[in-house]
DNA sequence: CTTAGGG
DNA sequence: CCCTAAG
């Protein structure tokens, strides 16, 4: 069982060192620039400074607030269940799979629908929640 | 190859 | 995130 941590609360990755992941997706090094020339650079990297080394997520784990706007703006007007057309809307530049949108989109569900004792959930703005919300119960609908 | 569920 | 199963 897991929670609302964000992927799986072990002390890691059952193997598989971080380097790999990032290494294989391609973009692992940013390079000197690519500020100008970038046609999405959200979703890739935080907005705040891009291009540089800032200390901030690089773009393998932890999900930004950034990423999940977007995915849940995304699943918004696409829906939920194309993570592939998705992918290639907003995400084409950016290093998440189908499968790393689902699971996001997993786990934020799983942590923003019910509620019950708001446990620590990540900060997300109230625009984020509400279209989490309602996202979930379309589709709970839908089912 | 992609979606869907479980660990 | 990774693996497995079904489409």
């Amino acid at each position: 069982m897991l929670y609302a941590s964000d992927y799986m609360p072990k002390s890691g990755w059952r193997h598989r060192s971080r380097v790999r992941s990032a290494r294989k997706r391609g973009i692992w090094s940013l390079n000197t620039e690519q500020t100008f020339l970038l046609p999405n650079h959200l979703g890739d990297m935080s907005s705040t400074c891009k291009g540089k080394k800032c200390g901030h997520r690089k773009n393998n784990d932890h999900w930004t607030y950034e990423e999940m706007k977007k995915l849940v703006d995304a699943l918004y007007i696409s829906g939920v269940g194309n993570w592939t057309k998705l992918k290639h809307e907003n995400f084409s530049r950016s290093v998440r799979t189908s499968m790393n949108l689902k699971d996001k989109w997993r786990n934020l569900k799983k942590a923003y629908t019910g509620n019950a004792k708001k446990r620590i959930l990540p900060t997300l703005d109230k625009d984020c929640v509400e279209k989490i919300q309602k996202l979930a119960s379309k589709m709970k609908l839908h089912l």
